[in-house]
DNA sequence: CTATTTCGTCATGGCGGTTTACAAATTAGT
DNA sequence: ACTAATTTGTAAACCGCCATGACGAAATAG
């Protein structure tokens, strides 16, 4: 039996909820959560005047949050000011944990992370999951985050919910994995195949990168194009601090935006498609490389050793990856494009011409882009703060499945 | 003097309205306003389960609603099922009114429409303001205005705000028109030009066209992306029924997209922009027609009549179209695409080759492309919608500015 | 050592939706 | 036709939630 799925990406604090006074409630318990969680240790007083509502309101949304022991009081602030000083606040680093597990082509890996946003735990597989069939890569995933789980719970860390990173598309009911190609799946029910009794959601890696990057990444704005390249390429678009998902939940297919109209054909029956000119494949045989293991790491080894070929397959990716931006940034206006995922490790060498390309085609000043920090620890880091998240824009919700 | 502005696409119910029991209350007038206009006739009762509260909290709801003339009760509903039959609500036809104006090329367009959804008044002006400076149009308009809003007065409807739809980009703050090439404008500050005592909202009429289509379109779903050819080729995305704005309100720039990386230059900086070849002018020149008055008119004339010529440079505007668009529908996985202003008039001749372009492209099931149905009307109705929803949206915001 | 400032809490009150009860208006059944 | 059942709209009592105002506590300023 696994607890219901919940809402992978939640739409904010108290979007759906009723709007009755508990809904209410429900939103202002919320706000404390996120006020405190953002702007690190906090009296009751500064929340108050943070979020809008009086002291004595926040007192009681205090106290409800602390013996549900999702707020911890770390005792009075060094006084600095006149007046007597606050006791601080800070979100708990000991109570519910958010687990993240990622399938990667290569390895697979969980974590835990607390709602200060450490990682308390993990648990790492690698070897090549490339052809295996779901059955066994996923029992071999819930042994690990059966071992995360217990390692939390062992430090009195209570999980309660857990996401999971795919490289493929995922249905929208977000249990299901549709396609996988880089694994060869195929429909894959992970709501059946990983047994864990807890909220369960799945995700495409790529959108959970982009959202890393926007909880995470330093400097991130609310609106940007995130970048990465696991399956294909595969963008993420963020609007106002929300992923665009699509109508299907396809959004963000960047590999397939044509780039040459009459280039060669692709396989999904258009022609020059980004994916041939800066997709994995395309790239290695531009460099003249043989597909082997490690693939990024291979070109990005070649390119530091200073091998022109692949120097300069690097250099037309980066091209042919500047034509597709241009595209999407006239489109959507984004305040920054992001590489993340393998694309973070070929930044130097994809770079410059992306960024001349983007410049060129571009009227007035051009949008800036930028290299994830997090690289390829996005999507797993993404994963566990998604559940993270889903406790701070709802915390009577978690509270509540005691 | 002129009222401060309102926003132009405010966020839905109660987004940014503060948590505390006036504000539900703000919210809950709005849920019920919305129920009413969007499902026609309802009984309070009927309200309540709709909405989720309780028939005594809707009675107290509708009973300010009704005294601030926002809603009639229309009298007893014909009885078809047992029971009590209920008092039949709709919105009123007889409170406030939203004002849209629309600078086009070719004309001036003011209207009113009512809570209800219906044009009122409307007063239009036809005459090219190419090349002429804001100031005499803008006090042409002032006067159209002045009489829709004379008129309105006359039959005891109440304006309540006014927004103007533009052929152009225009800043954050929605009052000022950075730019129109098509006018020849720079820099326009219509709270200063248009010295109406209303709340003022200005965009782009390619927006205001989307919203038109998401608002009155018939069956036009909630995630679409609209795309008219008012200045060059403008798109309006819609997401989960907003429109989606960009960092700098530059959302939507479809013309500038590059379709064949290394065609022809384009004013923008970059080459092979689809403006190149799907752009008025260029459709014009690959025509062999002059550029007259009525440019879509004319194309629209010849295509009719036969000619060959017309017919081919439509035929490739419609390619160049849809390898665009199988970009932009890959990014962003949209329900449909709408082909509105000016393009849904070409649309018999752009359609065949549009459609065949983007199902070549895409592996699986091709995003519908269909025609707007409001064509060249999309951007006023548009605007004056905009002002309708605002109050719906908040209808206490509206009541208190009596 | 006192005045001032700020914090957290408590008691009171108002506001808003729920609950419960009831009269009114209709249909279904005999 | 008359009663039972059902649904609607409203009124009264209630409860939950936040605001208001007052107070003690704990710091600084003079």
């Amino acid at each position: 039996m696994t607890a219901p799925p919940h809402q992978a990406h939640p739409a904010g604090p108290g979007r759906a909820l009723p709007d009755t006074q508990q809904g209410m409630r429900r939103r202002n318990l919320a706000r404390v959560m996120h006020a405190v969680s953002a702007e690190g240790p906090l009296s009751r007083a500064a929340v108050a005047s943070r979020i809008g509502l009086t002291r004595a309101a926040v007192s009681t949304l205090v106290d409800e949050l602390i013996r549900s022991g999702l707020l911890e009081e770390l005792g009075p602030e060094r006084p600095g000011r006149v007046g007597r000083p606050g006791s601080a606040l800070a979100v708990s680093g000991s109570g519910p944990v958010g687990i993240g597990a990622e399938v990667g082509v290569d390895h697979l890996a969980v974590c835990a992370v607390d709602l200060r946003g450490r990682t308390r735990s993990r648990a790492v597989r690698y070897g090549t999951n490339r052809g295996r069939s779901p059955e066994p890569v996923l029992a071999e995933l819930t042994g690990l985050v059966r071992r995360v789980v217990a390692e939390a719970e062992a430090e009195g860390l209570r999980p309660v919910g857990i996401a999971v990173a795919v490289p493929g598309l995922v249905s929208r009911d977000a249990r299901t994995v549709v396609r996988a190609p880089n694994l060869g799946w195929h429909r894959a029910d992970l709501g059946a195949l990983l047994p864990v009794d807890l909220p369960l959601a799945v995700d495409n890696e790529a959108n959970f990168g982009a959202l890393a990057e926007l909880w995470l990444g330093d400097g991130t704005p609310r609106d940007f194009l995130h970048v990465s390249a696991e399956i294909g390429i595969g963008a993420a678009v963020v609007v106002d601090g929300r992923l665009l998902l699509g109508t299907r939940g396809f959004a963000g297919e960047l590999g397939h935006v044509p780039v040459h109209p009459d280039g060669p054909e692709c396989a999904c029956g258009g022609r020059g498609c980004l994916e041939q000119y800066a997709g994995e494949e395309a790239v290695l045989r531009a460099a003249g490389l043989e597909p082997g293991k490690d693939r990024v790491g291979l070109l990005a080894g070649h390119a530091a050793e200073g091998d022109e070929d692949v120097r300069r397959a690097l250099r037309d990716a980066g091209t042919a990856l500047g034509i597709a931006l241009t595209g999407a940034v006239n489109l959507l206006d984004p305040e920054a494009v992001v590489l993340g995922g393998a694309l973070a490790g070929l930044a130097p060498w994809l770079l410059p011409s992306l960024r001349a390309e983007l410049a060129r085609r571009t009227a007035g000043p051009a949008c800036p882009v930028s290299v994830s920090e997090l690289g390829p620890q996005g999507p797993l880091l993404g994963a566990a703060h998604s559940v993270v998240r889903a406790v701070l824009d709802d915390p009577a919700g978690v509270a509540e499945r005691v």
